[in-house]
DNA sequence: GATGAATGAGTATTCATTCAT
DNA sequence: TATGAATGAATACTCATTCAT
């Protein structure tokens, strides 16, 4: 969904655990992903995932400690597979370019399936506090990441200091995410070009804006 | 959550029902708008939300379809709640003010119940195909709505005619029910003015863009 | 298991059912006794005592609010029942006598049954704070009539007054259970008529104490 | 909780082990009794007993065939260590101090642990043959050596003779034992004073009760 | 002797929904 | 139209026990 810069954070187990365990437990965390994706988090059953993967559903509590877990799991797991997905090329080019791929590529069966993901997870965690506080480190670190990227292309590009870089980094991530929603409720949405076209169109304003009046872009209106 | 203009689109329900059983189905409805955002979906019984209304479950079989029916209804009631909740002055004023109004107002309660109640849909609607469908005509009909206002917009200001109207509202009301999911996921947001600072700063880019070289915000980049 | 004189503590149900209701809820209870008795709290399944009333799982929930507190009603109604088991003819005579008959009668199967369902409850309380709380005041509210019985007795008898009839009460019921308790451990046990005419000695020695030397039957021996 | 005159029986295991696989075993057995006395026999599993006694679950079973041995084996122990606890001054005394003393120490932490364990071993026995039948021996052996000693104090006293000893043991092991029923049922107990001088003003009597008309001592009065 | 991954059978409980009254 | 007793199917989770390593 997000896409990282260089600074790394490990997605290593804390524990050591023998290879097997951990062929068990990545075997379960990629079918879980898909699982909760595609059925929904509470309409899989952690029965039907253990015996599509040939266990039981004790086999899974010996590796996870509920359901949650495991969604918690799938979920770290899918955005860090997400990250490798960017192209190179991509990778290389400006960001506004980087961010405008996103959009474009929004039909990507892979990134639907981490939208969905994330769509349980959010509701989900709604309910359920651990949940949410387990998400919450894995979605702010993202997020963090991804203002950095930004902020160094503001200062890179020399874009109107007034512009609130984490708000912009935000504002790309909901809507990509909302995007989402929106889908599931059945809106019928624009071809990914016309977003991607849209976003480059507003971040190349940006870019453009401080050659002009800087005042313009920083002020909110006032209302009542 | 979005404006819609004039164009009012018939929420009343199909059959004539006698005044009592209005008020019994709209006090319903309110309750379910306000368990299902607060509660989630699934974690709100039906056998609860009788209760709470001094019925019976069965009493509300009597009323509705079903659950997910309630849910319908209870998206219907509270998107068109969200309309009257705009202030004469905003929509007095320019469209980008009113869009960035909305993201202005992201802590209201009542905008974030909204949030919440869309976002339960949505993940129910994933796995109920009846209640897709039936949200989708409400959903799709807001989307246009709005999109009219700014191809009305577009039209008075000479905005580059390039600039899709309809992603530009898709966007915006993806990015606010993406705020949902994210708040949902526990992630660290921006403070509701810094968003509504920064839509109207690129909406104002968007004014501004077609007084100078119209080719630069129509081009999406290209990728391999 | 304990006689209870005239004051009777109402067993009725706080609330009022429908008739049919109370049908179904006397069945369960009923058939909850005899099942947590042979078969152990434990070892008796909800859904085994739902298929054995011909009912569903559900419909036990629909009564009760769990496995507690049905076995919470199962204590209190085979108590009850217990109550009503003594011949008249033995109510009529003196109260050793009724001490004496409930050793005489300790293979009497519902007495045995009783026996058994009071030492599931109090293991099942163990663990249960709710049930615990629950279960106190009956069997207290059984202890206290039985020892008014008893203070009534010493005051008829001009008993030692220095004896503890609060511990005498205690001490009988005790007994009773622990020999449940006993038997359960597969302890060979003498039979009743044993018990009964060693109970009957022992109260005839309170009511000859004191005729003699009243000091020797209060005062305990003193340990380092 | 009951105490043996010297003929001991053996308690060790059959089969000669290793020092180590000793200690691991009785170190095993000490945290079974306890935790079994605590957490109720269901409620400990044998995952945390090995855990929590720094093995795994696997381990366990290598040196014990089930749960079941283990609670047996916890059974033994704790009695005989129970024994043990006995002081040397109360062991000198006439049997009659000896048995109140047990009821004096009734909320000795020792003692109520090992009244639960039993308590536990005594439902879980009830639907577990195997394991009632290797209990049994335990108990009436205890049993067994408690009666002859009292048959012992019996001659030297010169009681009654229709007195039924082993009737006598039984009702004051039972009473020791139903107090902990009672207890867990969450009755008021009076104070284990009160006990003490109650049992010991009784057995008094016994001592009492030949030099006069042996007569009343032996008859159970009859029922029809 | 010990590990620990896996089993398989089981549990209490919940809930949307129905239907005779 | 409302009731509420009942359904039936599903669910997450636990645990004693086994066995290949």
């Amino acid at each position: 969904m997000w896409m990282p810069p260089p600074p790394v954070r490990s997605t290593a187990p804390p524990r050591r655990l023998t290879p097997k365990a951990q062929a068990t437990r990545s075997r379960l965390v990629a079918l879980a992903a898909e699982a909760f994706a595609e059925e929904g988090y509470a309409g899989a059953s952690v029965r039907d995932l253990a015996s599509r993967s040939g266990l039981t559903s004790g086999a899974i509590y010996g590796t996870f400690r509920g359901k949650a877990e495991l969604l918690a799991e799938a979920v770290d797991a899918s955005i860090a597979a997400d990250l490798e997905t960017l192209p190179g090329a991509v990778l290389a080019g400006p960001l506004p370019a980087i961010d405008a791929y996103q959009f474009a590529t929004l039909d990507d069966p892979a990134r639907a399936r981490l939208r969905a993901l994330l769509l349980e997870a959010a509701v989900a965690a709604r309910s359920d506090r651990p949940l949410r506080d387990r998400l919450r480190d894995t979605v702010n670190g993202r997020l963090d990441d991804w203002t950095a990227a930004h902020d160094a292309w503001r200062a890179a590009q020399g874009i109107d200091p007034a512009v609130d870089m984490r708000a912009l980094v935000v504002l790309l991530v909901s809507a990509d995410l909302g995007l989402g929603v929106l889908g599931a409720l059945g809106a019928e949405l624009p071809d990914p070009e016309s977003f991607a076209a849209l976003i480059a169109a507003l971040l190349a304003s940006l870019e453009r804006g401080h050659e002009r009046d800087g005042a313009s872009s920083g002020g909110a209106p006032t209302w009542p």
